[in-house]
DNA sequence: TCTGGGGTCCTAGGACCC
DNA sequence: TCTGGGGTCCTAGGACCC
């Protein structure tokens, strides 16, 4: 199997002439898709991430923006510097998905070398797709085309676009004119663009590394060109350094490689409040596997190291992994020894968070051939406290902001906000205008969860 | 009542093997 | 009374990305 390269100087050969690297970054992409589906909210701060106590901001809108929300930032602190009406709104990560998909779609148009790195980005072959003019002006009228069409597709959203010689020109580019940006960086002056820039704008440059950096004098990616391959390996290690000092001379070669396969598959949570009771931690457990196995066979994947995540009551944060002699996909035995590790790590001062992953993937066909001398997992001494049952939450809990509903007389609408036994509507979807507002009883029960809504204006042929 | 969730890659030490 | 060297696997942790 192909490892994607990283960049090294020995390496770099034949380095691309033409901008033939494309780069689009969907903008503010979650709060972009909440604005189309939610008429009232389009032009007014967004922000869309976790909504209980300890949520985080995944997207802000550029209205959010504004007032100082950003990623990364926890949802408290965005709530005290948004003025009041601003949306806070949970994800609907299968509407983001189906728009998500249409622009991968029309990306694929455009070449068979489409590497999707994320939701909201990926990378463009344009070399090995067919009949384009790389020129300046060729990728450029091309880049404008897709933008169009991208808009047109998704009912609204917009991307920024960056074409250059590689994928590190063509992701500074994108970044270089956001929102709804175009910039291709002609070949040839890579150097001009790359060296004024701070080095935090490199891949690959966190705050660890950057801190390493300004310590040794070194704030532009052109400070960091003049320093000597050792001296970068020895301040941030072999590879490390190795990459940077490539980067830092615009030499990268790494290929546009779709189909990346998997290499592990997790799930995790944070707790609203930190756990102590084992009993509810295995029962937690025995959630994040069943969930995790569903995955691997959907994915008809097994794995055979089963990794245990843990976050203490102070942040603190370790994990604990054990490997089978087998690849499993199974949701019990994945649970039995998320379990075992549980019971050996301990619940001391209670969790804030767990995790259960599994790495060490192949794709296996699960026999039971040798099921017989599979080996117990599970000591009896090792079992968690049985589970007790806890009482049922109250209704509103059902409901979450941001979600989509169907009322049996008022149509179709989303969650604004709940409690007291209560869960506030507004009715309206992509094609209507901003509607109007209702207080339900969160127990009524002519309200239903529902779909996302679609946003595509139907055709002659879907309404004749 | 600061600090998500899903990932990738790298490093380093110890076990183990030849 | 001296104690290799290389390779691979496993475990744990850390940095980073979106």
């Amino acid at each position: 199997m192909a490892r994607p390269s990283r960049p090294r100087v020995e390496e770099v050969r034949d380095v691309r002439r033409e901008a033939s690297v494309l780069h689009l970054d969907l903008d503010a992409f979650f709060a972009a898709v909440e604005q189309r589906d939610k008429p009232s909210l389009r032009g007014r701060p967004v922000v869309v991430g976790g909504v209980g106590g300890r949520g985080v901001v995944a997207t802000a809108s550029y209205e959010a923006r504004a007032y100082g929300a950003r990623s990364a930032m926890s949802t408290a602190e965005a709530r005290r510097r948004c003025p009041a009406g601003t949306a806070f709104l949970g994800g609907r990560f299968s509407a983001y998905r189906r728009t998500s998909e249409v622009v991968m779609e029309l990306l694929r148009g455009l070449s068979p070398l489409v590497e999707q790195v994320s939701i909201d980005e990926a990378y463009v072959d344009l070399a090995a797709g067919e009949g384009h003019d790389l020129s300046v002006d060729g990728v450029t009228a091309l880049a404008r085309g897709l933008k169009e069409r991208i808009a047109a597709a998704t009912g609204g959203v917009t991307g920024s676009v960056g074409i250059g010689s590689s994928k590190l020109m063509a992701k500074l580019g994108s970044d270089m004119d956001k929102p709804d940006g175009l910039v291709v960086v002609p070949p040839g002056t890579e150097l001009d663009v790359l060296h004024p820039l701070p080095v935090t704008r490199l891949g690959g440059v966190g705050p660890a590394t950057a801190e390493r950096l300004h310590a040794v004098g070194v704030r532009t990616v052109g400070d960091l060109a003049a320093k000597s391959l050792p001296d970068l390996v020895a301040l941030v290690g072999k590879a490390h350094g190795a990459g940077l000092y490539a980067l830092a001379r615009a030499e990268d070669d790494r290929a546009v490689v779709p189909d990346r396969e998997a290499k592990s598959v997790s799930h995790e949570e944070t707790f609203e409040r930190d756990l102590t009771d084992l009993a509810v931690l295995g029962r937690e457990i025995d959630g994040m596997a069943a969930r995790v196995g569903e995955r691997l066979r959907k994915g008809a994947i097994s794995g055979r190291t089963v990794t245990l995540k843990l976050r203490r009551y102070d942040f603190t944060t370790l994990t604990r992994s054990l490997t089978l002699p087998q690849p499993t996909d199974d949701a019990c035995t994945i649970a039995a020894i998320a379990r075992r590790l549980l019971a050996e790590a301990g619940a001391g001062g209670g969790l804030r968070l767990l995790g259960v992953g599994v790495s060490g993937l192949s794709v296996y066909a699960q026999g039971d051939l040798f099921a017989e001398d599979a080996e117990p997992v599970l000591e009896a001494e090792d079992e968690l406290p049985a589970a007790v049952d806890e009482p049922l939450p109250p209704p509103e809990r059902r409901w979450w902001p941001g979600q989509d509903v169907q009322h049996g007389d008022l149509g179709a609408g989303w969650v604004w906000g709940r409690g007291l036994g209560r869960v506030t509507v507004r009715f309206e979807g992509p094609l209507t205008p901003p509607g109007p507002v209702r207080t339900l009883a969160a127990d009524d029960p002519a309200l239903q969860a529902a779909d996302p809504p679609d946003w595509r204006v139907r055709t002659m042929e879907e309404t004749g």
